[in-house]
Parts: C-alpha cells; sequence; structure tokens
DNA sequence: ATTATCTATAGATCTATAGATAATGC
DNA sequence: ATTATCTATAGATCTATAGATAATGC
C-alpha cells in the first residue's frame, strides 16, 4: 500500500533514526536490515527504495548520530557558563554513554569498527571527530593549534572512558572508570 | 590424516595466534571459523576437536592477546629505568596500534564489541584492562588508590587515542591524535 | 500513470555436525 | 584401538532484487 510523499519522507528519517540506534547497540554486522526495517514498522523489501545498500544507511546513520551529539554538546557548552568544559566533561561521561541503550557517542560504540566499513563510513567518521573537535576547542584556553592538540588529547580520553566502561561489563567497574577520568581531567583544566 | 599428539598442540596454538590477529584485524563477526582455519593451515571440519564454538576460540585468542600485551609492555617498562612511564606511553601509541595489521591492543581493535559478546569474551577484557592497569600503576605516583585511578584515567586516554586514530583512516589525522595525546600524557608526569 | 511498499526468493554467506580417513600410540 | 583431521552438508542466517499491489497525485 503506497503511501504519500510526504509520509515516505517521514519513514526515510525513521528508518535513519532506529538504525542510529540499533547500530550503536549490537555493531554494523549485529543488526540486519529486515530487523531495522521492522523496528521501523516496514517491511524488508521496501529498503531499496530508500538506500542504496546497507552501507548507505549506515553512513547516513552515523553522520545523523554524531550530528546530534555535536549539536547537544553545543547546547550543553552555551549554556553552562564559565564551567562549560566541566559540563562538557560531564555530559559525555554520563552513565548513557556505557548503558548500551544506543543513545550514546557513535565515536565510542562503533568508532573501533568504523575502519573495517565502507570508505563512506569512515569519512563521517573522520568529519564527526573533528566537528566535535572544534566544539571542544572553544572552551580550551590557549592559542588555536595549541587548543586543537589539547582538544584531541581530551577527546582521546573521554572515547577511551567510554569504550573501556563498556567492555567491562561490570557497572562498579565502568563507575570507577568514569569517575576516575573525570578528576583527571578537571585536575588540570 | 592424523598427525601426533604433540603436533595436535602446536596446530591447536596456531589456531589462536591466527584467530588473534584475524580477529583484531577484522572484528569478531568480519572472520568466519573457516577463514581462519584456513590461515591456520586446516580444514574448516578440524576446527570443533578444538574449540566448543567459535564464542569459546575468540574468548581464548583475546585472553591470548591481552596476556601478550601486558607482558610486552611490562617489559618495556622494566628496561627504562627511571623514563618507565615515557617509555610505555611511547610503546603505547606508536603506529602498529593504528595500523589494522592485528598486532595492536585488543581492547583499541575489540573493546567496543566486547559489550556485546558472549559473557567468556566480556570476562576475558575486564581482566585484561585489570593486568594492564597493574602494570601502568607500578610506574606513577601516590598512594595505593590515586595510582589506581590515575591509572584507568591514562589507560582511558591511551585505548581512546588508539580507537581514534584507526577511526578516522587518515595517516595524518592519526599521527596528530596520536602526538596530542602523547604530549598531554607526558606534560603532567 | 506513477511510485511507495509489500511478498517471495535467489544467491551467498556462516556455524556446527556427521561420518569417513589415516596415522599415532598403547 | 584411538583420535586428529578431512570432506560434505544441514540449517540458519543476510543482502539484494524481481514482480505484484494499491494508494497518491497529475
Amino acid at each position: 500500500m503506497r503511501v504519500s510523499r510526504e509520509k515516505a519522507a517521514e519513514n526515510r528519517e525513521r528508518i535513519i533514526a532506529v538504525a542510529g540506534t540499533l547500530l550503536r547497540e549490537k555493531g554494523f554486522d549485529g543488526i540486519g536490515v529486515a530487523e531495522i526495517m521492522k523496528a521501523a514498522d516496514l517491511t524488508h523489501g521496501g529498503f531499496y527504495g530508500h538506500f542504496d545498500s546497507k552501507d548507505d544507511l549506515a553512513a547516513q546513520a552515523c553522520h545523523a548520530a554524531l550530528a546530534k551529539s555535536a549539536a547537544r554538546w553545543t547546547e550543553v557548552r552555551d549554556s553552562a557558563g564559565d564551567k562549560a568544559f566541566e559540563a562538557m566533561i560531564a555530559h559525555y561521561l554520563s552513565p548513557r554513554q556505557y548503558d548500551s541503550s544506543g543513545r550514546g557517542c557513535a565515536l565510542v560504540a562503533l568508532g573501533a569498527e568504523a575502519p573495517r566499513q565502507d570508505k563512506s563510513i569512515r569519512a563521517v567518521f573522520r568529519d564527526g571527530l573533528l566537528k566535535l573537535i572544534d566544539v571542544l576547542m572553544d572552551v580550551l584556553p590557549g592559542r588555536k593549534a595549541a587548543r586543537r592538540r589539547k582538544a584531541l588529547a581530551v577527546m582521546a580520553q573521554l572515547v577511551g572512558a567510554g569504550v573501556l566502561a563498556r567492555a567491562v561489563n561490570d557497572a562498579a567497574l565502568a563507575e570507577e572508570i568514569l569517575g576516575a577520568t573525570k578528576e583527571d581531567l578537571l585536575a588540570r583544566s
């Protein structure tokens, strides 16, 4: 049964949103096209009217997820006054990051798999990281080059803390990792 | 054609070593039992005489890879005199970490996928991280609790740098990430 | 008439197992 | 006789496509 042009565009956005969550939860190879479409209340076969391939969807879903993360981080930054750095760290290291709910940063959930994916997906991760670095640079002191270097180092620590907190599968140890990382970052801000 | 008991044990170790490399290169779902056995110069069907399942092999291969990383890091630490911390950082952040050759730290290559894997594999990653933390704690100053917290924060930064360097698929940016992380870590040692 | 979605399926995986083979080791 | 390995295959995926269906929009 055909739907309106407008409804089809909505369906497309819903597929991208649902895929963004399911990919972060289950990994690039842990979720199939059929299951993504089912979660979007559509059938398997309809998928290829919206996307060229699974890789095409994955690239668009990762782009959307990273863009949303950057936008939220920008909001946190701009509404925290002179405690912007502290607020951004606390936001990034919140439990949402390791609860495997598919809502955390895509760099944490999927970054390690990116090099094994299609070229278009790898480009999305590169651009997504640079966007997050831009948001973070603004709250760091010093000249531009120094701010960028510092932002890359801080971003590495944030992403690593998320990866390790998820990897250990132990809530107490995960909290310890996130707490130790937060303390370490704030001690030198 | 049957081989000797000794040769069979060698074959088993070779499967584990080959799997450790291929899993880090291609991810848990990117490599199959048949291809692992072929890389070990054995046939697909022989696999199940050595291991209960693919997960069983994956757990053993990750354990071996993490144990080897910890052993190498211990060697670096013990042969670097009073520059132990600097030497360990430089060793961990060497280009081998992001060249996707299957020889880097399993936490970087597979840590983000660990929460989606079998319970036995998750336990291996938890224990592997704690072992690396133990090796790192010894070169940090302060009381035991403070050294552990600092070691967790440093480990997060090292792992995150590796993940990001691999994810961006851009040699220049990868070098920039590793360089910025190294500088940041050494500036406060 | 066009087209968004659906049903059904081809073709290519992948894990695991069954049964055969042939060399070891009691 | 035992057993490490081999060949062959069952059964369950997964991506992508072909052709049918039915509601939209000219």
